[in-house]
DNA sequence: CTACCATCCTGGTTGC
DNA sequence: TGCAACCAGGATGGTA
């Protein structure tokens, strides 16, 4: 579900409440996420502290005292959630509780369990293969229009599935990409190769306003989203073309509105006026 | 190497 | 109301 935006605020949120104070109690519950948590979870975190909170693409790292980094992903229903104190129950899917001193408590919960937490050494983290083939972070300064076109260069496949590939750029997902499309006015079905530096400029752009806006409003909650607060995020309701299908597309009149298509098994949306 | 497809899993919504 | 079909923010392993 969550994609960059939905991330950069859990971690932000994390960061507010869970930094250098020591962790004194995990329980792992339910070990078969999309790949099985590591033996022992709960033993290598229990008194330890996390000094940093990284994000990369769309994993949140808990870089730990000890050298260990804790990898999280939440695939497409996952959560964290900080409490104030333990609570009392679990929730029906929550897998891993970590408990802080204070009383502090996060909460992991993932109903489609195709979210993953596991740990690996800081020195070999940018090699670990989650993190060694993906491209450029959007938000970062480097990431340019140029850039863009060069790794969307020579590829003979819709500009909509380029985007999606973790391989190209970093972070985005469905919501984002169709709406970061909207804004730069490229067509979803446009083969990535054609893309020119002009057009990879706008879009270079439209992607880092979409995601800045998205990540001022907190995210975009439609199902099972929420910050680490547990509240909300509200870029949802600021959405263009986002299952928006049958809508009057809000930059122009377009007799067809917003239409709705599916490229590579999800759901694209798009103006076919704007979106060239 | 590249591109496409099915699949993992659960739950909410839609349509008959 | 009941039930089946379909859909969902992601990633990837296998196949062509």
């Amino acid at each position: 579900m969550p994609e960059l935006p939905e991330v950069e605020t859990v971690r932000r949120g994390l960061e507010r409440r869970v930094l250098d104070r020591p962790i004194v109690a995990a329980e792992a519950r339910r070990p078969d996420l999309r790949i099985p948590l590591p033996e022992n979870l709960a033993g290598q975190l229990i008194g330890r502290r996390i000094t940093r909170l990284s994000r990369r693409a769309k994993y949140i790292r808990a870089h730990l005292d000890d050298g260990q980094v804790l990898i999280i992903h939440l695939g497409m229903s996952g959560r964290l959630v900080v409490h104030d104190r333990a609570p009392n129950q679990f929730e029906t899917h929550e897998h891993v509780r970590i408990g802080f001193d204070g009383e502090v408590t996060v909460s992991y919960t993932d109903h489609r369990r195709f979210g993953l937490i596991t740990l690996s050494d800081e020195k070999a983290l940018e090699a670990h293969r989650f993190f060694a083939h993906l491209g450029p972070e959007p938000l970062d300064p480097a990431f340019t229009g140029a850039v863009l076109a060069a790794r969307l260069a020579g590829k003979v496949t819709p500009l909509k599935a380029a985007l999606l590939d973790q391989r190209v750029v970093a972070g985005l997902g469905n919501i984002y990409v169709c709406e970061a499309l909207y804004q730069a006015g490229l067509g979803p079905k446009r083969l990535a190769r054609t893309v020119k530096v002009e057009h990879a400029d706008r879009l270079a752009v439209a992607i880092k306003d979409v995601l800045g806006r998205a990540l001022e409003a907190g995210g975009s909650s439609l199902r099972d989203y929420v910050q680490a607060s547990g509240d909300a995020g509200y870029f949802q309701h600021a959405f263009a073309v986002y299952d928006r299908e049958g809508e009057g597309c809000p930059g122009c009149d377009c007799a067809g509105g917003v239409r709705r298509i599916v490229q590579s098994n999800r759901s694209t949306f798009y103006c076919a006026k704007r979106q060239r």
